[in-house]
DNA sequence: GCCGTTTTCGGCCCGACTGTTTTCAGTCG
């Protein structure tokens, strides 16, 4: 897939034109295309082939001929030519907080700063005083905003920002500044990462209400403060205790003004464009306060008015990023979408037999106290050496035990199975006399990340054929922020998966997040049963599931599709 | 650059905040 590929090069394009003082409306139309290439879920190079390109919201005639050029040639010659403009690392400067492409401009053009490091240098020496449009304060900010650069391209993990959101939503609670308080932006749409934290209140006391955010434990900077919006820094330890800081927005809204600040802020940016163009049609204005006719507010106190007032039901916020989910809400046809309590079990989880942190019974003891009705254990094969995997002896010796669990117990049950590896040609890990003896099997890649694409299709489409295994366990290996994906033609394994009735993975590790949620709606698309699983390795790591369950939402799937959201005895009909 | 059931030309979201200014430009979301 080379969507991402093109997705950065329009982003690219954008920030050049933007740096030149081009039409500002040219630029924008690059990086909507940009943003409309990363959540396709259709392969761009198919679309090329199919002369369907156009067909893409936000692609013309002159994009659809730049990426048909690129799928064709391997280069955007108009993107080449930008590129020739400008030293290497003048477009870095735009990701130091408070530099826009005016100022970039003036710095390169005025000063011949073209990076990072020239910029730090000549701050230091005071030399960006003397510039117009820049005083001391900004000199000191951008001094700042530098060390920042770095930490600011790292984005913060889904399972992370919640823990942030809980936080904070639970101390502004208990200091009753605030009447009401909730989280949006892309946290509340569930992406699996978020760049910043949205959070959205009513208070009687503003001031008092700032104040109390301002003074919240791990703020490091105030990065604004005004009546509406206060800004800060905050700092925390992710979940592998790393420290990392993050931006976190406070917005104060009035009450009247609530569900149209939950909808304004929550996006996405192109979710908002449409809407509002819908509202212009009907001679309604429509922002953060409400949704107007003349000076009039006629709808904004809940997120249902504003979307009643266009006539749509109202979406749920992990489908808001103008993927075609408007027109569905304006015909009733909006999908019924998997929740949390619709899940009934949790098939990866691992054990202290492997390379988890407790017994197989304390794992079964907290998947119970989820509410779940059943929990697969699937620890790792003999091959995955250094998570600890078991021998074919090992694994089968847990059958007595499992069985034991499952005769103390009625409303629950314990499913024995493994995460088996699937070795370099697609052949698996044990051997088929013995992934028949247990209840289920997992089929995952731990080794040769580097194979090419063609290779590692055939060795996955292999795996996903084989008649005992019942899931593709984290289909593309990728772990955010330190390893990509395999090369991979997911269409292909989507395809295989769905002929041979072999579910696919969302896991809901933060640093996996594997399906993301567009391919999993290619996946859905292509006829897969989805599995939602966590790949604990510790009993506090099931509540991960939340995150899983969020990011099948974005993939538009409904508890039909989600293989654990199935009654136990479906479940067992599928694995057999 | 894109787009069209008021338009194939003329629109394209706009409000909050900061820091620099002498009344507002630039950035951000």
């Amino acid at each position: 897939m080379r969507n991402e590929e093109i997705a950065t090069r329009f982003s690219e394009i954008a920030d050049m034109l933007d740096i030149l003082g081009e039409d500002t409306f040219r630029s924008l139309s690059y990086q909507r295309a940009a943003r409309q290439l990363e959540s396709l879920t259709e392969n761009v190079e198919d679309l090329v082939r199919e002369g369907r390109v156009d067909q893409i919201p936000g692609i013309g005639r002159a994009l659809a001929e730049k990426i048909t050029e690129y799928v064709t040639t391997g280069r955007i010659p108009y993107y080449d030519e930008l590129r020739a403009k400008f030293p290497p690392g003048v477009l870095d400067l735009l990701k130091v907080r408070g530099l826009g492409p005016k100022k970039v401009k003036v710095l390169w053009q005025e000063l011949g700063i073209t990076d990072l490091d020239t910029l730090k240098a000549a701050a230091e020496k005071h030399l960006l005083r003397r510039v117009k449009g820049f005083g001391e304060k900004t000199e000191e900010n951008i001094l700042r905003a530098i060390e920042l650069v770095k930490e600011g391209e790292a984005r913060t993990f889904l399972a992370d920002a919640a823990r942030i959101v809980d936080g904070i939503t639970e101390r502004m609670k208990a200091g009753k500044t605030v009447e009401r308080i909730e989280a949006a932006g892309s946290f509340r749409r569930m992406r699996e990462t978020v760049g910043d934290v949205d959070i959205l209140a009513v208070a009687k006391d503003r001031a008092a209400a700032g104040a109390a955010f301002e003074r919240l434990p791990g703020v490091v900077e105030v990065l604004a403060s005004g009546e509406t919006k206060v800004v800060v820094r905050l700092e925390y330890h992710d979940y592998e205790g790393s420290r990392r800081t993050i931006q976190v927005d406070l917005r104060i809204l009035d009450p009247d003004s609530w569900g149209a600040g939950l909808q304004y802020f929550t996006g996405s940016k192109d979710h908002n464009i449409r809407l509002r163009t819908m509202a212009e049609r009907r001679g309604l204005k429509m922002n953060e306060y409400g949704v107007f006719r003349d000076e009039k507010r006629i709808a904004g106190d809940t997120e249902e008015s504003m979307y009643s007032t266009l006539e749509l039901a109202w979406i749920p916020p992990e489908m808001r990023e103008d993927q075609g989910e408007i027109d569905l809400a304006a015909t009733g046809r909006l999908p019924e979408l998997v929740e949390l309590p619709d899940i009934r079990g949790d098939f990866h989880v691992h054990t202290n037999a492997t390379d988890g942190t407790e017994p197989l019974e304390a794992m079964v003891e907290a998947a119970r106290r989820r509410g779940y009705a059943f929990v697969g254990i699937s620890d790792h094969s003999v091959s995955a050496t250094v998570a600890g995997g078991m021998t074919a002896e090992q694994a089968l010796s847990r059958r007595d035990r499992v069985r034991a669990l499952n005769r103390e117990s009625k409303d629950f049950t314990v499913l024995l199975g493994t995460e088996c590896d699937i070795l370099d040609g697609g052949e698996m890990d044990y051997p088929d006399d013995v992934l028949k003896e247990l209840d289920f099997v997992i089929a995952s890649v731990h080794s040769r990340f580097t194979l090419p694409e063609e290779t590692q299709t055939a060795r996955i489409v292999a795996a996903v054929q084989n008649p005992h295994v019942n899931i593709l366990g984290h289909p593309t290996t990728r772990q955010i922020g330190w390893r990509g994906p395999i090369q991979l033609d997911l269409d292909d394994v989507f395809k295989a998966c769905a002929k041979a009735g072999t579910a696919i993975e969302i896991d809901a590790d933060p640093r996996r997040m594997d399906l993301n949620s567009t391919q999993a709606r290619a996946a859905k698309n292509a006829g897969c049963t989805i599995s939602v699983d966590t790949d604990s390795h510790a009993s506090g790591n099931l509540v991960w599931m939340r995150f899983g369950v969020g990011t099948a939402r974005r993939a538009w799937l409904t508890a039909a599709e989600v293989l654990n959201a199935w009654p136990l005895e479906k479940i067992r009909d599928f694995l057999r």
